[in-house]
DNA sequence: TTGTATGCGTTATCAT
DNA sequence: ATGATAACGCATACAA
């Protein structure tokens, strides 16, 4: 026997000698049928192990109960955390959710978009890409109207429905929090610069450092992507500074790992020589020795909230786009304490 | 306007007053059509915005070229990782993936591929879930011929293609490792007792013990699943044996993790106290103090190899189940030298 | 309660 | 070179 061709409602009809109507109705359990006719179907199509094709379901219902999911990474716990949460609030809907991961390239993204465009999904929720340098691919959907929720990297250049956190608050508090430990020097290790999230941190970076009466100074920032060796270089450059930093916020908990093990290497200790505080607060910030001081962001809750916003798009025919700012908890750890 | 219905080739045709097969050939680019129409069509195509509907393609041709890829968990970068090498994989032969986590749930590992297959992907690459506890799901791909690959979490009860390492060795050479740097009462934490990949590590684990002339005492061996709570838990009873052990042997990264940590609570030191290997080798290792000795799985490799094995059953008509087994190396560092 | 006919968007077979 | 028509698997309006 070979690949077996799948049995479909037909096989079952043909055998039963009725009609492929009845045995769809049947089968979907609507109501006038009669029960002899009924079980007999629902007992062979058992039999015959029959699987409806979802395929032929979506088109011809023009609808997939799909929405898509665009991740610049699943490798680092915050983006697959909350694909867990958009996950569970979408099936909850009547929804499945199909990803992809960009890896941070913007022709990915553009092309991962359209694959699941012509794939017919109903929506997106989308967390750009490092290198989203243009958002035409962005607003395509936005002139044909496809329900869409940015979270985390959005962009204000866009007026579509946005999950963030308050970036700029978040980064005051976590700067803040350096110069009360006793930081007089402080280096922020930002991220890209075209990001949004990425300049509103630094933004919060350098109103506490004014309101805390600290000079802003050009050189104790560093962008950087989020690999380890470019990372290393940064951080490494930072401490050669006629005056280093003692005391040093990074974006992302990705930088701060690979800063702190460059550190390490350097035998600068943490947090008596600098002080550090990050982002994200990734289950490792724990385990790390000294553990990591990092601002929380409330995952489960962006990924409700998304899918919230997103159904309302879905549900409704068109509405304004809204954003949703959520609050960050500082988790002060061992790594900012002295 | 509304939600505004996507133009189809239908659209086209009538715009044009030609025939939908016509504008088929002309978008799919055959050869057989007069230039001029050809270009009317394809430059309309591209003022009313045409995407493809990817479902009606799939059901009428009755391939999808989609492989299904079902995941413990994405929370870890041992199996994200993997996505992605098996994505990367997966495209060069010009076939797309779509992606689902169980979180180590038979149900949903059971519904998900009832959903995929419904969704016609033409085949699994699956990585079993910690409680499947029966393979019936399983078994019903065989029955019905779909290509199907185990990785990692495989099972010995089922007749499929596996990508494994060599649990065994593996598991040998890190407890000699401990062994020779001076263990002489050896731990084992080890995974779930029902998933294979488990007892063949603890295999190794025995049999590195009798090689070396070391008793094999089942009080050093305990089972977790992989939660930190849990996992904690059993360290501290391991710890207050009235000998401790003093050389611990972690089937996972993750259990490895919360065991230093618990550890290090209890001022115990590592790898003074107790030495320690581990499985996975996630990038955490390096960043850990003392960093983490672990075993490390080739996994870029293990992605091309499924995503081979797959291809080979997919392209040709069935094929004797074949098991790929991959070498490990033991990376060193802190946890274990002294 | 059941069957017939039509359509979903596309490809493919056969004519023309 | 182009068009008409059937088909993919299923749902549904309408008839019977």
């Amino acid at each position: 026997m070979n690949k077996n061709t799948p049995v479909t409602i037909k096989d079952i009809a043909l055998v039963l000698n009725i009609s492929v109507s009845t045995v769809s109705r049947a089968l979907r359990g609507m109501p006038e049928i009669h029960p002899d006719t009924k079980n007999a179907i629902l007992k062979l199509a058992e039999e015959m192990d029959y699987q409806p094709n979802q395929l032929a379901k979506n088109l011809v219902g023009n609808r997939t109960k799909t929405i898509g999911v665009i991740m610049p990474t699943l490798s680092y716990y915050f983006f697959s955390s909350m694909l867990n949460s958009i996950e569970e609030a979408a099936m909850q809907a009547g929804y499945s959710v199909i990803v992809c991961q960009t890896n941070e390239s913007y022709l990915r993204e553009k092309a991962q978009i359209q694959n699941m465009l012509n794939s017919q999904v109903e929506g997106f929720i989308i967390s750009l890409a490092c290198d989203s340098y243009d958002y035409e691919h962005i607003n395509r959907l936005i002139r044909k109207q496809i329900p869409l929720v940015l979270f985390d990297r959005y962009t204000d250049k866009l007026e579509v429905s946005k999950v963030i956190v308050d970036n700029k608050q978040a980064a005051f508090k976590a700067t803040s929090h350096l110069i009360e430990n006793g930081c007089k020097k402080l280096s922020c290790l930002a991220g890209p610069p075209h990001l949004e999230i990425s300049n509103q941190r630094l933004e919060g970076f350098k109103e506490a450092l004014s309101s805390h009466g600290l000079l802003y100074d050009e050189r104790y920032v560093s962008h950087s992507d989020f690999t380890q060796e470019n990372t290393i270089i940064q951080a490494n450059n930072m401490m050669s500074l006629a005056v280093p930093p003692d005391g040093i916020l990074t974006m992302s908990d990705r930088i701060a790992f690979s800063t702190m093990y460059a550190l390490k290497q350097k035998g600068i200790k943490i947090p008596e020589d600098v002080a550090m505080v990050s982002f994200n607060n990734e289950p490792t910030c724990m385990y790390l020795t000294p553990s990591l001081t990092s601002v929380n962001q409330p995952i489960r809750e962006m990924g409700t909230q998304s899918v919230r916003l997103l159904l309302k798009q879905l549900e409704s025919d068109k509405i304004e786009p809204e954003t949703v700012i959520l609050d960050t908890q500082l988790v002060i750890r061992e790594s900012s304490l002295r």
